[in-house]
DNA sequence: TACATAATGATATGATATATCATTCAAATA
DNA sequence: TATTTGAATGATATATCATATCATTATGTA
């Protein structure tokens, strides 16, 4: 079990940047953060459904993922084409270089923050053949700890 | 301009690998070489119909793609969904860990041995965490060479 | 209220991918 | 050479992920 801790604030967080965020928007977030693991839109489609007893037209969740992620809230897995909650918002910093750790016997994910040290590192590597990098996002798949333990028995 | 120069000895590599690579097999992956830029399966699945007169089902196209990326003689690329042949296949080490340059703007793609340096400090982050990483394969987007130099004028 | 703009709904369709069963090919052996 | 067997490929159906477009509804402001 790798999942991080709840957030609470988001709506003050969306008020201090600046993001208007519906009920509805809001409800898709909760979603992605009541959820363990990674989901697609249609995950989120049947989830809605449930949770919230009216339903939300995909291509409406699909709409409101794509102003989640580029509000920051919200990552996408490209590996797995699935979202998930940013779970690093309550820090200040910017979130431009995650690291993603995707269990692939759970699918839980940790999201890490890369140090400046390796990011530096990789960003002068493609400097070296001409290259100008943009947001990194970095998903390492493999297994987690708590899945290994169980590996082991 | 990042392409790499073509691989003429694929079947002798085979070979000494022990990969049964059949006619179809190596028509796909000479279609993938061809390429300057990553291909969808159905994107093959034109080019191949042009190259080679006779049409083939996308599915079988899926299937070999399979087989030459469980060969490790084809990369795809997960943020993207495209294939593309490995640029590395003359060197004899492992290439579990591989890192594409990925130009947003003409679609080429530089394919960069990942650092042994930089490999282990990403393996201890994970491990610090108690995560046991696969192989891994970093995207990183961003502006090529050509792409920069075009731009700046 | 009236207007303008943002947000959401509805419908259609495109793009990527897997599952399954049938058929063909090719190597090994009788 | 004929036969067998397993690997490779074809055909069909369908699941999954995603975008485009036009219509409608909600929200803030003059």
């Amino acid at each position: 079990m790798i999942h991080s801790k709840p957030i609470n604030n988001i709506d003050k967080i969306c008020q201090q940047k600046g993001i208007s965020l519906t009920q509805k928007r809001h409800n898709i977030f909760d979603v992605l953060l009541s959820s363990m693991i990674p989901l697609s839109a249609y995950d989120i489609t049947d989830i809605y459904k449930n949770k919230f007893v009216t339903s939300m037209p995909t291509m409406s969740i699909y709409r409101i993922l794509e102003f989640l992620t580029g509000s920051g809230l919200v990552h996408k897995l490209e590996s797995t084409n699935k979202y998930i909650a940013c779970s690093h918002l309550q820090c200040d910093h910017e979130h431009t270089n995650a690291q993603f750790l995707i269990c692939n016997s759970c699918s839980e994910v940790e999201e890490v923050a890369l140090t400046q040290e390796l990011h530096h590192q990789i960003e002068v590597g493609a400097e070296q053949k001409g290259f100008k990098l943009e947001a990194l996002q970095f998903e390492l798949h493999g297994t987690c700890k708590t899945c290994l333990k169980k590996q082991s028995h």
